[in-house]
DNA sequence: TGTACATCAGTGAACGCGCGTTCACTGATGTAC
DNA sequence: TGTACATCAGTGAACGCGCGTTCACTGATGTAC
């Protein structure tokens, strides 16, 4: 049934999302509820899963979008900085820290939803997550000119994770985090720590 | 009731924990269910209401645990490495990665689990979360010898955080993660780089 | 040592709630002639 | 253009399941005399 149906069905689905979005925004992933999804949305609760297929495919509609805001606002913060390589992934982290507060139920979910058992994350929605190393790479290959290829890849992944764990300890307000005042100074140190280090010795013996 | 009452009682609180230690263990967190932990211990569903408050006591007991026998685990690691501060803290690292590894549901638990909203954690199990940054605060404070006090202990967290990041990210299979194969390598680079750069600068500018 | 009574660990059926998903139905929208 | 019919988005009550916690009850254990 063409057009004007199928137009409509988007618009629908699009509302859904935007409801999601606000509801795991202002209560958490775990907040989210079918009922007050379409509640909101000003339709039936049956005409979610014509929408979409279920709540978790709706989760993953929500979590592309996050990243691809979080793409941006990291783009953004390259744009800003310096040229050495050491400044761009300070101004990356930074950017990081700094999204991560400014939308920690949004960045939190995207690490907290899980698929039931045996269910495979669809690849449209696994594509989305390259954001997330795709700046790193360039200024990381400036400062260790002797990763290449996968393992340029694999060291800007460890990277990005040193960072998240940082952040996610410090958000997550759990004994080991740092407290959230101190968030910003910490990660830089961590970033100035992981990136000095390297440029002085270059590629020396071991890593 | 004095004696073998409380006696018979703390054995129940006892064999609870265990049966609910050796069930996450099996099923992960989410997989703890008052009927089936009461039913393995041989005792009815009521009575772990008896022996412990609630079924999010009894995690923590087996969070307690989980926390006291990594500690043992980091402090042995630290034994058989050498004296270097740098050496101290890869096996640290290295120690942190194995434990994680071979203890994988027990250790997800630790950082999985959440109280109900504004329960407060109990301070017994809250100090039991020291030794997560405990042995790394002495080889630290020799890298780090401008460091004291309360910054010592937040880069301390830091470390840690970095750390335990990118192995969370690795060992939960989630997209910007490191293949299982990479991790002890990549766990170490992280390592490497956040010692490397400090004992040659000392304490600089800025960080 | 023996008897009457009190306590409280242990029992498990029942409570209470939450919630994702389905499904028989309706009515608006589109197609066929 | 008008009429008969088909399709399918949208509806919301009902299904089905899971599960933590409570509570009236029992019986074993302990205390008092």
């Amino acid at each position: 049934m063409s057009n004007k149906t199928e137009e409509k069905r988007a618009e629908l689905r699009m509302r859904l999302i935007d409801v999601a979005e606000a509801q795991i925004a202002a209560r958490g992933l775990g907040g989210l509820k079918a009922r007050e999804v379409t509640a909101e949305a000003g339709c039936a609760l049956g005409a979610l899963y014509n929408a979409v297929q279920d709540l978790d495919t709706l989760v993953l509609h929500v979590n592309s979008r996050t990243l691809a805001r979080l793409g941006a606002a990291l783009h953004a913060a390259c744009q800003g900085a310096g040229e050495a390589p050491e400044d761009v992934l300070q101004a990356l982290a930074a950017g990081y820290v700094a999204f991560a507060r400014e939308n920690r139920r949004l960045w939190s979910a995207l690490f907290e939803h899980r698929l039931p058992e045996g269910v495979e994350t669809p690849d449209w929605h696994k594509r989305d997550h390259a954001v997330l190393i795709e700046e790193i790479i360039a200024p990381l290959a400036h400062l260790r000119p002797d990763l290449a290829g996968e393992a340029l890849i694999m060291r800007a992944r460890t990277t990005f994770a040193a960072v998240h764990g940082v952040v996610q300890l410090a958000l997550q307000g759990r004994f080991v985090g740092v407290p959230e005042e101190s968030l910003a100074d910490e990660v830089a140190a961590l970033v100035s720590a992981m990136t000095r280090g390297t440029h002085l010795l270059r590629a020396g013996t071991g890593e």
